[in-house]
DNA sequence: ATGGTAGCGGTGCTA
């Protein structure tokens, strides 16, 4: 079975890219970030026809989180778990069953800059609950997988100009530890799990050219359960759709699993 | 230190 994330920075500017993508790469389940939309915008129909069952979690302008699947879609649930005043949709669940029972976590993590700050802190309060959540689904000893777009670079060798990012919220170190919190009670970075060189991004920003100079990080991240990872085949990166018409300033990050 | 680009929504915020 083929799982991506994909955040697509707005889904109705996105839509055909998101067509083209869906259409080549096939995937059997993918999840969505940055929809920027609400739940009665989002364009159903199109992905529909391609065979897409769709569960969105939806937010105006902003955010937005969906999960796109050929199989039927179980067991949905939406927000992450431990506070109820949290207005940001930045979190799905599904199960989806082939061969396995898969539980799957689409995830938008916020961005956190400028830090230190108030985002910052919301930042690290989320990654907490996070914690929480994964600590429980691990528990599960099921497989699991929890991928999008963490807003995380995890070490130096995950973006061109490391020095770039020192002071920012995607590499400050307690955004790194929060992560790494998670990673180490069990998870696994399926990326890192198969291809371990240095220069495999996930993201360049629109400005000042990072496309063209490969000024790139990977903050995309599929993490698996031990019992999800024990069922990984193969994960890589469609760093091509970065160079379409009018992309994502992120492209598709997958999974295969024997499921 | 600044500004560079993009989406949403119709201004300024978020990234």
């Amino acid at each position: 079975m083929r799982i991506a994330t994909f955040n697509i920075n707005g889904i109705r500017a996105r839509i055909g890219a998101l067509l083209q993508w869906l259409d080549e790469s096939r995937p059997d389940v993918a999840v969505l970030q940055e929809i920027k939309s609400v739940d009665d915008a989002f364009p159903r129909d199109e992905i529909a026809s391609l065979g897409y069952n769709i569960e969105t979690h939806g937010q105006k302008s902003f955010n937005g989180v969906a999960i796109l699947s050929r199989l039927p879609l179980e067991d949905v649930t939406r927000g992450l778990p431990g506070d109820d005043g949290d207005e940001q949709a930045r979190w799905i669940e599904a199960t989806v069953t082939g061969r396995r029972t898969l539980r799957i976590c689409g995830l938008y993590l916020p961005n956190g800059n400028p830090a230190p700050g108030p985002k910052f802190d919301y930042k690290l309060a989320w990654m907490a609950r996070l914690r929480a959540r994964a600590e429980a689904l691990r528990a599960t000893e099921e497989p699991v997988l929890m991928g999008g777009d963490w807003n995380i670079i995890p070490q130096d060798e995950d973006a061109a100009r490391p020095e770039a990012w020192a002071n920012d919220a995607l590499a400050l170190p307690q955004s790194r530890a929060a992560f790494r919190r998670v990673l180490h009670s069990g998870w696994h970075d399926a990326v890192r799990l198969i291809d371990r060189r240095p220069g495999v991004y996930s993201y360049w920003d629109y400005q000042r050219a990072a496309w063209d100079r490969n000024d790139g990080i990977r903050i995309d991240h599929w993490l698996l359960s031990p019992q999800a990872a024990d069922l990984l085949t193969d994960a890589g990166i469609d760093r091509d759709v970065r160079a379409r018409e009018k992309p994502s300033d992120h492209v598709p990050v997958w999974v295969e699993l024997d499921a």
